[in-house]
DNA sequence: AAGAATTTAGAATATTTATTCAGATAATAT
DNA sequence: ATATTATCTGAATAAATATTCTAAATTCTT
């Protein structure tokens, strides 16, 4: 909780999580948090973090991620698990079955990853998965990998 | 070319093009192209396009849109096809066809538009599209008629 | 372990961006 | 047509943010 890492990290969550106007707001979050820091640094943090503030409908700015950095960084590879692939897009994952599984699959899903999983929706050979947000995509990546490979 | 609508559209395709690092830049840009503006009046333009100063990978801050902007712009425009419509939300295109015809056409799709298309889930009517991330709207839109118009 | 080189950070400041205030212009209603 | 309200804009300024300059701390090299 003292180095630039953790503060890197604490920033971050408080701009996805809280609803942030200026840098002086979030250097008050961060103090109450236990980071003491000033001006001059977040602001150098933030270049790092690519967050910036960003018009919203209400005609304010508030602080945020880029969209795209929400869900990983790289432009999503497909993964193999067993005879399935994964592949991200946004925020969901769409898992393509061998014909005919796709329904079986899902409802392992759904039984035994929906602490990360919000839902599923199977068709023939394809399901599309929604995770819970909170969860990244390597975090979903490994979750569905061990309940496919226990199946 | 002198109204507010021309100008907004005018900033919007230079923050697109053009590589811009700071409001007085944009402003002198505009001004080659006849606009004339304070920096005043930029700033609640970029506030009401929603455009931002982002930080790059090499250490500058460059003007961008929203991502979710890039896709289109306009609000999503239902587009016919054939018998059916396509229309965007979000990352997700959603066709809709005559009853009973998803499952083919669904079918048609996958096969024919995986480079562009994730994956597809059918109902009667219709067709839930999870595009691959990389392809814009338009992208997406001129593959599924060329898929549809073949069949 | 000592020195060189890089990273980190604060204070002060420069730069950039947003807003306030006031006036103009356009749109709507009476 | 005139009053009323809303929209748009510039000048000046306030507010917010990035950077320069400096020094301390850390990491790397030999």
């Amino acid at each position: 909780m003292k180095n630039k890492t953790d503060r890197l990290r604490a920033i971050k969550e408080m701009v996805i999580q809280q609803s942030i106007g200026n840098q002086d707001e979030l250097l008050l979050l961060l103090k109450e948090k236990g980071y003491h820091l000033t001006q001059a640094t977040l602001s150098r943090d933030l270049k790092q973090l690519k967050i910036t503030k960003i018009p919203n409908d209400v005609g304010e700015y508030r602080y945020a991620l880029p969209h795209s950095l929400y869900a990983s960084g790289k432009p999503s590879e497909t993964k193999i698990i067993g005879n399935n692939s994964l592949e991200f897009s946004g925020q969901l994952a769409v898992l393509k079955t061998r014909s005919g599984y796709a329904g079986g699959i899902a409802a392992e899903i759904d039984e035994r990853a929906s602490s990360a999983i919000l839902g599923t929706i199977a068709g023939d050979d394809t399901i599309l998965i929604i995770p819970r947000e909170g969860f990244n995509r390597e975090e979903i990546t490994s979750i569905l990998s061990d309940v496919i490979e226990k199946i």
